[in-house]
DNA sequence: CTGAAAGCGCTTACAG
DNA sequence: CTGAAAGCGCTTACAG
């Protein structure tokens, strides 16, 4: 491992004949230059194979090149998608990606936060989270952001989302379609927006169907599949009868699928199995799942010309994503 | 959005009353400082919610406290548990990740680290990739590098992998146990190592048992669900009666799954499936996987662990990290 | 078109 | 213990 001398705006300047200051120019041809010295300038950087500090040039411009991405869990299937939008979305810009974990815990979202913002981005893309809506506006009085995957009010035209509540809405009126009545839903964590959104959609196709909610049929999860097995050991513990379960995300629905293959209840003949999310693996299972689509890449990619934009002074001018229903083969007709 | 002006070094000096230098020195306590004029300098810190600027700071210190990672696909959900841990591993170091993606293509990872080293990083992890093994070693003849889930000869000190010969073994032991004699074999991608070392260890516990090797059971996948699939497809075609799986991978062991799913042939009562990697997902499918664990969030932290030894002038250090065969329910006794 | 100079926000010998 | 000065590698008015 040899340090080697870094070379310098003043090698090519020396090696060129030239001043600093043209080398800079022509390097970001910002002003012109005579023929000669650019190709005396550009052969000398090729051939000393000069490449310019970012970071000099950060300071010295005062600006970064980097946008920071507060996500919660880089290795979750559903914002990994995401994430890989944005990478792509930037790709090609000066910009790059910076991200930092916030584990949907408050206290390590402010220290991620914390972290990005002491990298001095350019912009803060937020993808979900705890922090509240005030203090992202905060932030957003001091540089560009956007926000992913939720909701803030009177911040609306820098968010992007799904709509949930009509997500969730496709989703069960699907099962109704298919003749169920008997719906459980297996939500997810109360205190994110989404949750309840879903959950609203599902109530409204209900109601809209006219079937009695039943809120012995409403479960409580975490998102995690774990959670999705314990709310189906739940719900065959209590005395309501269901024929359709309409999972919050896909990994419920994975756990929730695994605890009736233990009860060896059959998906779909016995019990009809709608997720959403659309994760990758949601293809594959067995029987292939019946969910929601959100487009995620282009909702990373979305993301990242919004905070472009915003860099370069015009507004987010975000597009309007519209969940899918996406139906494969683990809901069908309900016979009973 | 208002800029506002960034309070330096400067102002706190103004406001403590002492000069640059003595902020700085208690700002890095690098030199004893008089305890009054400490006090003034947290205070006027504190008070101003002085951040240093960390562009500047890599500057004047000629270190960037980047670590740069080339990753493939930063949404792949065994390459996401492996940067998790790398995050982990770099908490509470002044180190912060930077990731670029590869997608497994040669031009791209070029590009990848090329934007890589222009943030000037202090080390560089990789993951995986087909950048030639001589380049990488140039890259560490000039800076830090660890690799992750790659063999490099000559280098094998910094680089950071399971045994998948010794994984794939003992994959195919375990069927061979069950009482198993034709299994088939799903590889991954030929020109990757760790598919012909997967293959390896399954010719290997074949050929320890006497069992002789039916090229016909050996069909060539891509490590995508898609190809699982298909590799089912080939091998129910051909004349060859097979009553075990082995993929070389567990999303592939998901495609498998659901073309026997689709064909009406039980998993495992009919064929017994084992998969590689034990992804998250892998304990909820139906039934949940048999397959061989990579302690991916240990490695990521190792590999963390190792780039900072070697940054601080240390040797990487690195543990051997032995594959674990995980029993669950996808694979059972063969009874024909 | 082009160079000398000042500046970006820090750190770090060098003197004292 | 502490300040003035030089320097990190660039950019960018300012003169010409």
């Amino acid at each position: 491992m040899t340090a080697g001398k870094r070379i310098t705006i003043h090698d090519i300047a020396r090696h060129a004949g030239v001043s600093p200051s043209t080398v800079s120019r022509v390097l970001n041809n910002t002003t012109p230059v005579a023929e000669d010295k650019r190709l005396a300038v550009t052969a000398a950087i090729r051939r000393l194979n000069y490449r310019p500090s970012i970071v000099a040039q950060g300071l010295a411009r005062g600006t970064s090149t980097v946008i920071g991405v507060l996500t919660q869990d880089i290795a979750s299937p559903f914002y990994g998608e995401i994430l890989r939008g944005i990478e792509y979305g930037l790709r090609g810009s000066v910009y790059h990606p910076i991200f930092a974990n916030g584990n949907w815990r408050l206290q390590e979202e402010h220290d991620a936060l914390q972290i990005l913002r002491s990298r001095q981005p350019e912009g803060i893309i937020l993808l979900g989270g705890n922090i509240p809506d005030a203090e992202i506006r905060a932030v957003a009085e001091q540089l560009p952001v956007v926000v992913v995957g939720r909701h803030i009010t009177g911040f609306e035209r820098h968010c992007v989302r799904v709509d949930d509540f009509q997500g969730a809405y496709l989703a069960t009126r699907h099962l109704i379609e298919l003749g169920h009545r008997r719906i459980a839903h297996i939500t997810g964590i109360p205190s994110h927006q989404d949750t309840l959104d879903r959950q609203a959609g599902y109530e409204h196709a209900l109601h809209e169907a006219n079937i009695p909610l039943n809120t012995e049929l409403i479960i409580e999860g975490t998102f995690q599949e774990q959670s999705g097995m314990l709310a189906v050991e739940t719900l065959l513990m209590r005395a309501s009868p269901f024929t359709a379960i309409f999972a919050a995300n896909d990994q419920m629905a994975y756990g929730a699928r695994l605890a009736l293959y233990r009860r060896g209840i059959r998906v779909p003949e016995d019990v009809s199995l709608v997720g959403f999310d659309n994760l990758p693996g949601s293809a594959f299972t067995t029987p292939p799942l019946t969910t929601v689509r959100q487009p995620t890449v282009e909702m990373g990619t979305a993301a990242a010309s919004a905070i472009l934009s915003l860099i370069s002074g015009a507004p987010p001018d975000l597009p309007h994503f519209a969940p899918e229903l996406i139906i494969r083969e683990s809901a069908s007709l309900c016979w009973r």
